[in-house]
DNA sequence: TTGTAAGCGTTATCAT
DNA sequence: ATGATAACGCTTACAA
């Protein structure tokens, strides 16, 4: 049934060796032989076994890809854009996800023992000691998407969160005459939510605002959540120059919503901007500005980085940090108009 | 550097033999030297060769899932889904994506040449006769999710879509009073949109009902798409009792979001409906109306039936197909209540 | 109960 | 330019 490189020998009257050779170093062998083996080849239709091939070579042409999470717009753009440039260079993604924060570990333990896995892109959005550890025992190459870990020495894609927030900041204060801004977040271990946060409170600082107590809050990315939040608390942030600077799209539109069936209008009553921009982003009444965030290619660097590490596991240390860009639209009054696209 | 059988071996004083059947065996092997193997394991933290294991016992305990496409929640919860199952059930999961429907081919000639998984599972939105015959000489258990397919034995996990699509018809027009249902779907060949056409126009007919040339359009399952065709269809649709029926969600949202720009109510002037209940069926105004499509699970019986299917060869073709279930929301006009969730 | 030895299908190192 | 042959790390008869 299974058709190996001896019979491949055997039909083309050659050593096996030399079947290796045509497939390996194919200008190691005579011309006349080398065809010979091919046609072999492909009257059996053989293929190399990746078993055998892995053993002796000590490499499986497979990358892992590991997320904290699978939930959502976010995940899923980099998984497709990770999968698109994985295909390009000929690997195969094997992907998985945890349960939970501390599931990672037993995840990225499962990666070290198998070995089966050239390298492995993880997707690190919780900083843990944790996850830490099982990063610096991996032994094996690794990228680490979305966060840089200190004392591991490590390849990392990144977004610059603070480049963009602060961005976002600017905005709504410069262009939209913003007086008040309200963060709403995500949970206050997010690397992403940390970020932000920080831009928010530089930016703030830099005008000489110091945000109340009722200004930051920290909910969990989701828009059933937000929309409850916002419910109980739009009607203290209402006003004038008032505005809610939301960690992702899904919040924003949970607020958005939440405005709508509280009768606030929105930009006019209080200004809405999310981050991200995920499809949603168009899809919100008014379509929302927010921080469009490359998440496809975010996922696609991180192959290429490992790849590269891959092909040459002596070259210095990668870190890529991917620009995030402003996208105005209408939700937050100001000079809608540089977004591209409008729904 | 890296700990092999005959290491363990050594240190506990047994024969590679016995490590092995340590690992595999347990009962066959003495208690006292079992413990004495087993810390000698321990020790060395050892982990048997995937490779050498796989190239042995001619398996992996990889699976793949082979999509044709990774836009949007479907997929994603699809991954989703069979990514815990897969990890329950102890395998990894190989994931890739076709670039179009050509690709597939080329996708699955990928895997069976390799032939490194155990097995696959295959989405096959559109059935084509390329298609078709990858799947005939895969030589590889494989469950096609989505589709079954003629002339091939297999395992396969379907949604019910006719059923859904009936129920909600049903629903427009015995609760809502519908009187014109136009259907706008994805492309005439997509496997959805032909069952769902399908029980569109027998619910039709059972009311002696005949669809017009403008009553069924094939657009592409886009939300832009779906945006533009109803800024440009929607007055020639507008009146009471009369209602758009979009096979996803999406599109509904973007024939939503047109009659708005229209000054067009919904459900007022005119009802819409959607198809497979993704997040943002709770994030249109109002809330859509559409027929649950439980996605993950689908993923997830995928890999089920797949490794059923591997623990045991001989077992009969099994066929499974998922039940959908009509959520009612206010984008319909009618009864909104049976949905538990409303934004 | 344990050990010996023969594969599994490759690639790599030698000779020739 | 080609062919023997020894790894690679494991499982599994078969012997002891």
């Amino acid at each position: 049934m299974t058709v190996s490189i001896s019979d491949v020998a055997k039909l083309a009257n050659v050593s096996i060796s030399t079947v290796s050779r045509v497939i390996n170093r194919p200008s190691l062998v005579n011309a006349q032989t080398r065809e010979r083996v091919q046609s072999a080849i492909n009257e059996l239709g053989y293929h190399p076994n990746a078993f055998a091939r892995g053993l002796m070579l000590r490499k499986s042409e497979m990358i892992g890809l590991v997320l904290p999470d699978m939930h959502g717009e976010f995940y899923s753009e980099i998984i497709r854009g990770a999968n698109l440039k994985a295909r390009d260079l000929g690997y195969n993604l094997i992907i998985s996800s945890a349960h939970d924060p501390d599931d990672m570990h037993s995840l990225l333990d499962g990666v070290r023992q198998r070995r089966i896995m050239d390298g492995v892109a993880v997707m690190v959005a919780e900083v843990t000691d944790h996850i830490q550890k099982s990063l610096g025992e991996l032994h094996l190459p690794f990228v680490v998407i979305d966060s840089d870990i200190d004392g591991v020495a490590h390849d990392s894609v990144t977004i610059d969160q603070r480049e963009g927030a602060r961005a976002m900041m600017r905005h709504l204060l410069d262009e939209c005459g913003a007086k008040r801004i309200v963060f709403v977040g995500g949970l206050e271990t997010n690397v992403d939510t940390m970020a932000r946060l920080d831009a928010y409170r530089v930016i703030l600082a830099e005008r000489g605002i110091t945000p109340t107590d009722d200004d930051v809050h920290h909910l969990d990315y989701q828009y059933e959540t937000a929309y409850a939040f916002g419910k109980e608390h739009l009607r203290n942030w209402v006003g004038a120059g008032n505005c809610v600077f939301a960690a992702n799209d899904e919040m924003a539109s949970g607020i958005i919503d939440a405005a709508y069936a509280l009768d606030i209008k929105v930009p006019k009553e209080i200004a809405v901007v999310g981050f991200d921009d995920t499809r949603i982003a168009r899809m919100t009444r008014p379509p929302l500005t927010t921080v469009r965030v490359p998440m496809a290619l975010m996922g696609a660097t991180a192959i290429e980085l490992l790849c590269k590490r891959l092909a040459d596991p002596e070259i210095a240390e990668q870190r890529v940090s991917l620009r995030p860009q402003l996208i105005t639209r209408r939700s937050c009054g100001g000079g809608g108009g540089s977004g591209s696209d409008r729904a």
